[in-house]
DNA sequence: TGTCCCTATCGCCGATCGACGATATAGGGC
DNA sequence: GCCCTATATCGTCGATCGGCGATAGGGACA
């Protein structure tokens, strides 16, 4: 395959599962918590996918490093990672982070007011 | 002061200021970051303030692990905690977790799809 | 004053994180 | 085959996490 295909975002809006257990929100949240993962993810806001290379080149960090950061976005799934010859290409998971912000959106509801003053 | 008198949640729809930085949305997602501190913040769909004790009586583990836990949530703006005699009441701070949603929510927008197939 | 309850903090310890350099792997081009 | 590029993995090391029991502090109430 040659780097005039990479794979294509995947934008669909697909049915959202059951809601997210505490474990996984648990593991999601700690994805994201650490800047440079956060940065990562910035990155696909522009909306194709990103090859290792490119991310490593908007860092001071070594490769070793945001390989290692890759694949704990991977293992969250908030990153896929499809080989292409030398190279990996990534995309962002968008429906797996907007499920995780309807979660954490659904904690804040105020399902039961009880009494007054609250 | 009297247990007549918890204080009340803030349920006021404050103005949201500036965009999170990277390092506020990774230090509020290690504060995510753990199933128990999921499950305490989970205890706040009921919309009053708790005490730490009630909170304790929901798991399995040692006061001094549940406090710690709160303190965390406290010192990432998840939750206030205001004494009172010999109880602390905490609160939700939803307009905090409604932020970090939100922030999580523009890492998904796709706002440049530069060319077609993206 | 003493006692009891609630909460926070301390010290310890094993497990995990986050960084790095070095090394292994995979494939393209010669 | 041999190099070069891109990526993943390994080993190490200091820092932080997450759990616990023990202890300290702050009120309430005899």
């Amino acid at each position: 395959m040659s780097d005039a295909h990479p794979p294509s975002c995947d934008l669909a809006d697909h049915p959202e599962p059951e809601p997210l257990s505490e474990a996984r929100i648990a593991a999601i949240a700690k994805a994201l918590a650490h800047p440079a993962r956060v940065r990562i993810l910035e990155q696909f806001i522009e909306c194709r996918p990103h090859i290792a290379q490119e991310i490593v080149d908007e860092f001071e960090l070594a490769q070793s490093t945001i390989s290692e950061h890759l694949r704990l976005l991977r293992e969250a799934d908030l990153l896929t990672g499809t080989r292409d010859g030398p190279r990996t290409w990534y995309c962002m998971r968008r429906a797996v982070l907007r499920q995780f912000a309807e979660a954490i959106l659904d904690l804040t509801d105020t399902s039961a007011m009880s009494d007054a003053g609250y």
